[in-house]
DNA sequence: GTGAAAGCGCTAACAT
DNA sequence: ATGTTAGCGCTTTCAC
């Protein structure tokens, strides 16, 4: 900052700039450091006058511990990090702010940072993290992303928490967030609607959380469905997507509409389908079935209302917290694991 | 974690989980710790022969300098902070991720936390903030805020980067980031295109963002609005938006339509708003027309394409985190301020 | 029941 | 040019 500015200013408010210490209090209330902070950490050996007498000078003085030098002792940090995939589109951004604001409500402070979906990346944040002396982590995982990646960090941390799409073998505090149920309840919606050709609009990779599911429904459902069934698009910015979306239709669909159900990555592509097709004369759900991804709010008030795949966020938000405060609390606490599955909602473009 | 399943796990992996510090590299280059870090933090004054051992051993090593220990001494901590509204639909969150994902590539860590509007929270905040070492952070100025909450931590941070929707009289680094203009011209586009009674549906506080611009340039052009123009609604909880809205214009306009313009606080409400007019067989917009907020990516494929405004977060995020590095890098700097004026967007909903 | 003192890992002022 | 040393603020052990 500016220092002769902010040093003005500082004076003009009458404020007092230096931050208030355990050995202020310990001056203030004539008493070795240790006491002072053996008593403000709620140590019972002393007694209720002394007790008293440091807690209102602290309070008086406005004290607050210095969470750095605390940590550098191994204490506690009051910090969490959370290491989620932030940028592209498949990824549920308002989770991550759930957690942080569940942690907030706690009184810590999360850090968050992009995964990219790299282990690379990963692995520098994880790095990141213990020299920073976060007291625990949670780490969305991209099927494919090698574990040891994570667990190699280990022993840095008091609780580690994994956020898979499938049940990790390991025996690590996991909460699974799986789509297979939603897809099949979907599909089966297709299928008893009648459908004969239901596609699926969505980034190619993972395939195993959307693609592998709806195709193998299908499968079951004895319709040979293959990847002439998938429309795959790249995300890089999602600004584009819309358009990437609109383009991928006109170009691959232009002579005919081969498809008679759409199951769309995303509620947003879900839009842009509504619209391609409208302009094509066809009519949702009779001619073409379209079912989103995430249950935006929006959603219920389109027209037709669109149907979608609920993550249920805030549920997942809170076992999240659940698991790691639990952890925090009882080190020794064998492993959890909750699975929550997503929920297909059925709306009117579901035919 | 669970200690006794840890170690095994570690064991087998055979990772070694203690982290390195300086004094092991001290150790196996034999030399004093001091020399060590003095050439890690690029002290020129060594020969190219230690420097370049003292590096190797580093690499060799994996040395990553513990940020609690370098905070403690009054060093930088890698670290800013973000304090935004998040809950609330009103708010931008994808600014706050765009701005910690250009501090991430930076190699900073950010913490971000929920103002909750709340001057006594963001005094919390900052405070903790404060304890952390945190070298800059980013605050969301709401209007109505006292600015002096914030001012007075100042002197805890390396830089202080205000976002307030109308420019703050101090001299302090803020990004001014204004509906204003973008109002007007909303507003103008109603008027040229006939309409006598726009309406805007948005919360009530703060008026001064959105209502009173709206109002001004409207009673500007004659037309003597007053608060009959305003459908206020509370967004305690952002899923229960739209159906609020819902409710409000089926309870408000049950008889009849007053408006034949309305200026929705959030593009999602748009859609409600379209839904609700379309059922009472009103066209967009030659009955009504409908403005949004947001330009979220799936305005331009809604039937017809939503008109709505644009809060322009890349250039926003960037622009923060411009003058965030400049004032860390250069404190001296004199106090820095930019205004990035919101932008409407016409599509066809606008008439 | 109370209090002194030894660090945590790093930085930087200060000797040599 | 190189090395010594005194902390930063807190925690925790261990004397008293």
């Amino acid at each position: 900052m500016h220092v002769e500015y902010v040093l003005t200013l500082l004076d003009v408010l009458g404020i007092e700039s230096m931050a208030v210490r355990i050995i202020d209090i310990a001056k203030d209330v004539k008493l070795p450091i240790s006491t002072v902070g053996n008593i403000l950490r709620n140590d019972s050996r002393y007694g209720d006058e002394l007790t008293e007498k440091v807690r209102n000078s602290a309070l008086k003085l406005g004290y607050r511990p210095n969470i750095l030098a605390r940590g550098l002792k191994g204490g506690k940090t009051q910090t969490i990090g959370i290491v989620w995939s932030l940028k592209g589109f498949h990824t549920p951004v308002d989770l991550v702010q759930n957690i942080a604001f569940q942690v907030q409500q706690r009184g810590y402070v999360s850090h968050i940072s992009d995964s990219f979906c790299d282990a690379d990346a990963i692995n520098q944040i994880l790095l990141d993290y213990a020299q920073r002396g976060v007291d625990a982590v949670v780490v969305q995982m991209v099927p494919g992303m090698p574990i040891h990646i994570c667990l190699r960090h280990l022993s840095y941390f008091r609780a580690m928490v994994f956020v898979p799409s499938f049940p990790l073998p390991e025996a690590v505090d996991q909460v699974v967030v799986n789509r297979d149920r939603a897809i099949h309840d979907l599909v089966d919606q297709f299928i008893k609607t009648g459908r004969k050709r239901p596609y699926i609009m969505v980034p190619l990779n993972p395939r195993i959380e959307k693609i592998a599911p709806f195709l193998d429904r299908l499968n079951y459902h004895g319709i040979p469905a293959g990847d002439d069934f998938v429309i795959p698009y790249q995300s890089h910015k999602v600004k584009e997507l819309p358009d990437i979306c609109w383009n991928l239709l006109e170009s691959r669909f232009a002579d005919q509409i081969p498809f008679d159900a759409l199951f769309c990555g995303v509620d947003e592509v879900a839009i842009v389908a509504y619209k391609w097709l409208m302009a094509r004369g066809r009519k949702i759900p009779q001619d073409v079935a379209i079912v989103g991804f995430n249950d935006s709010i929006f959603s219920k008030y389109l027209s037709p209302s669109l149907a979608s795949i609920d993550r249920c966020d805030d549920e997942v938000a809170e076992v999240i917290e659940k698991i790691l405060f639990n952890r925090l609390e009882n080190p020794n606490l064998a492993p959890q694991q909750v699975t929550i599955p997503m929920k297909f909602v059925w709306r009117e473009s579901a035919g």
